[in-house]
DNA sequence: CGTAGGTTTGAGACTCCTCAAGCATGGTGG
DNA sequence: CCACCATGCTTGAGGAGTCTCAAACCTACG
């Protein structure tokens, strides 16, 4: 659980399938949300909490490198992987509706934050209407990526959703202008399996058997770095995996 | 699937365990927001869609009654009811973020909506701030119920599950000051467990053991009507789910 | 009164989980 | 430097839980 020494957001990379401009999306974003809102700084390494639930909600917070996990606990200590969060996207929403956050955020990685109080936010969204916009944004995507999550776990057997987690994985890097081709997962196949529903077995069974066919390639030493060659192939599994026997030997 | 003659929001009526100002914090938003944003009303009906994926986006949706569904769609075909959304409850934030709704939104009564106008409602808050709040509490309420949800499905079995839903379905309604000891699921089984990621069997067989154990009930006729006598009771069910094989007989 | 849609229940199959063992990696201290 | 340990990963065997398929029932509606 130590600090790697390397940060997980290298200089910007044209991804594989090359959209020369990926990521321009999100660095002008993150221009336009510095300048406007001077945000404080802080430095985060893997296992820090960046808010817990329960704290009292007064900040939100843009992710501006690094790699954070939003994690659920009920009353009776079930602990839910909720969500991932990577460069550009926001924390805190959850704590604007009760006065104090809804879950814990931790970093799994080294990477700054930016801390924005909430009430300052609204106050420069008065002026520099177009602020307001970029959190509405934030927001409904938030929204709409969850309504995905819970698709997915509704809807996909065990090893679809660990391909469908890559490729959403490989997405979210190649809108930020990362590379894709190989990626270094930060989470154990503990954590990965309780976000996606299943338990940690069945993750590394379906990592074997994503191997096996060849979608996904492992790094020579260790299973935690994934090639992805084709994030193509990743969505094409997903629908074989949906399709029992479509046209097997036709 | 056709319209029944009443519409499904009683006059607020005193919930079972008295709140005595049950509803009133909804019902206080939604005069706030009528006031302030003069939305056009709309009434629906059974089936009727509020938007649908791909539409343009333009407005939001204030729920004034009635109960709606909204519906994810993959593009190989997958449905998903990914929402449940009642009387204050607001529909189409997953538009903002990428000009177009990205589910569709159905009404699953009679009911009435109130429709306001993305560009309109951004223009009242200016004049109105303590209008912002309110749209950020909805959006923030929205993204940490849709994370209570995928919490449920990737934690619970198939029955504590269906009983979460219940004592879910119930505390929505206690909240608005509507009865719960007796509710009726404007849902066939199938699109419950579609919601809850099982199939209908399941649902039937969840709710067949919920009535063996007394902790819900049917009514006389059919069995879309189910007696709550005690939602505490449904929690109870829920945690001697999660704990296999407790203290059984010490 | 017949039909259609929704529900219940059963039996068997299949997926995924549980439990267990063995292996790999990386850090620590002798 | 290497033995040692902790942690994480892989793989197998067996079992629990859920799904599939099928039949029968119930209710509403024409």
């Amino acid at each position: 659980m130590l600090n790697t020494a390397t940060p997980s957001t290298p200089a910007p990379v044209l991804p594989a399938i090359g959209n020369a401009i990926a990521g321009q999306h999100t660095a002008d974003t993150l221009k336009l949300l510095c300048e406007q809102l001077k945000p404080q700084r802080r430095v985060v390494h893997t296992g820090d909490v960046v808010y817990q639930a329960g704290e009292r909600f007064a900040n939100l917070y843009i992710l501006n490198s690094g790699f954070f996990k939003i994690v659920n606990l009920s009353i009776d200590g079930r602990e839910q992987v909720v969500g991932l969060k990577f460069r550009g996207d926001w924390l805190g929403f959850d704590g604007i509706a009760g006065t104090r956050y809804a879950c814990d955020a931790v970093a799994m990685d080294t990477g700054e934050i930016w801390v924005v109080p909430y009430v300052a936010l609204l106050e420069a969204c008065t002026r520099h209407p177009a602020l307001l916009h970029v959190l509405h944004t934030a927001m409904s995507r938030e929204i709409a990526h969850d309504r995905d999550s819970l698709m997915s776990v509704c809807t996909l057997p065990a090893d679809a959703r660990v391909a469908d987690f890559l490729r959403h994985w490989a997405e979210s890097l190649a809108e930020r202008g990362m590379r894709t081709d190989e990626i270094t997962l930060r989470m154990t196949r503990a954590e990965i399996g309780n976000y996606l529903g299943m338990t940690l077995e069945s993750v590394s069974r379906a990592l074997s058997r994503l191997a096996r066919d060849n979608v996904i390639g492992f790094a020579t030493k260790g299973r935690r770095d994934v090639q992805i060659p084709d994030v193509g192939a990743l969505s094409a599994f997903v629908q074989r995996c949906l399709a029992p026997a479509p046209a097997m030997l036709q």
